[in-house]
DNA sequence: TCAAAAGTGTTCCGAATACACCCATGC
DNA sequence: GCATGGGTGTATTCGGAACACTTTTGA
């Protein structure tokens, strides 16, 4: 490495031989949706420290790859699926985070959709289940502090980016999007007035199908155009929910 | 440090050699207002690499220090003030974003007062400037990235929660107000609209002085009621411009 | 008295709300 | 038929947009 003593002159006083010396890491939060619950996915820790706690899904960033790639890889591992929508939301540094040195974590949200998944154990999750986002257990390192800084970004995101038909199937009703914001905003919304504003944004396609098996009667059913959204968006059109 | 290979098996098969093996900074998009212009002050550096060129101001993070800690520092050092608004945005951590290794760096914004400012010159910086973001230069690194997107942030949250005023003297008149706002977002208000829509937040306090010194008739000061801000939020109040 | 900017009032329109009602299906 | 959720229509209210107007100051 060239001249690396002339490259950091710290205003701080950064010792050179103190400069490389941090960990980095990335944490998903791992949003899912079933049954009107706001799901995520926690692994039981099957190395140390925290041996046994539950926490959120993440990895050592590797020197030569992309913080992105690395969140990637994390979730591809967990769910065998690529390409999975994500989002970085917050970057998490105390001192004191991590019991074996300074780590700081970059802090991804993902959505995936309902039916995809595959959870698959690793070599350091015992286990791994979806929890209720009202019902969490204790986390381990401040990763409920994490958990509860992505469960308010998506809160956020979600009212004015469409980024809830993430979480649902590609085929799906108006009551079952409906029933997702309620679900993740903690509010009901009046029925005819979510269909008339959700469908005055002439967002969704109605695919001329309809549900199966109920016993009442079916819903239609609609899929996003993500297309459409690309379309409105730079005519300056502004998703609001 | 005890154990540590214990406590580093990871997933992506991160060597134990590499985990400590990043570099991290802070990098600080501080926004200042003036004359109708939101600006942003720039460094030149004056140490390699990119000697000559302007940035962000930013430094390295020493490892017994906290992220705010060392964004606070950045502008402590380069204005003299303490306890300056200051917000993360994004974290930048691409693999070659920095010429001598892996150095992730944290975005941070912060907004100063107009009156309040005295920027200083510092070690790495031979001269510092502020620079108005419709004009500004060619950046070192990444910080061209870095801020546009703190641009961006700002953008956004000015319209969803009360920010704006961090940029404004203690004592302001409706029509800066305004100003500020439509230099920030680009656009024009109606003035007798912005003006019912600000005051029906109940957020300001007639101060019940006037501007001097002005060849027309001068306007009321007011200031952002603070307190009333978070007892309003409380109930559910969301800003919303 | 004039220029310039402060400050107010009024009308209009569209969107959000509240709520009542009808429809299609399985049993 | 009835229970269940899907789906629609309408009257009302509220907030934003548009715009005309008055007021206060310095020169």
């Amino acid at each position: 490495m060239s001249q690396p003593n002339k490259y950091f002159i710290s205003e701080n006083n950064v010792p050179f031989n103190d400069v490389f010396q941090f960990g980095l890491s990335v944490d998903c939060v791992v949003f899912g949706y079933q049954e009107g619950q706001v799901r995520v996915l926690l692994i039981e820790r099957d190395a140390d420290p925290y041996k046994g706690s539950w926490a959120l899904p993440g990895d050592l960033v590797s020197p030569n790859e992309d913080l992105e790639f690395a969140a990637n890889s994390v979730l591809n591992k967990l769910t065998g699926l690529k390409d999975i929508f994500m989002e970085q939301f917050y970057t998490f540094g105390s001192v004191d985070r991590h019991p074996a040195g300074r780590v700081a974590t970059v802090g991804y949200y993902s959505l995936v959709k309902t039916n995809n998944y595959h959870p698959v154990a690793s070599s350091w999750a015992k286990s791994i289940q979806w929890f209720d986002i009202r019902e969490l257990p204790e986390l381990a390192f401040d990763h409920k502090n994490i958990l509860e800084k992505g469960i308010k970004t998506l809160q956020h995101r979600v009212r004015y980016r469409p980024v809830g038909f993430e979480l649902l199937p590609l085929k799906f009703t108006l009551s079952e999007l409906q029933e997702l914001y309620e679900a993740l905003l903690g509010y009901k919304f009046d029925k005819p007035n979510f269909r008339k504003k959700i469908l005055a944004m002439d967002l969704l396609i109605a695919l001329g199908e309809v549900q199966e098996n109920v016993w009442h009667r079916p819903a239609k059913l609609y899929k996003f155009d993500e297309g459409r959204y690309r379309a409105l968006r730079n005519e300056g059109f502004a998703f609001e929910l």
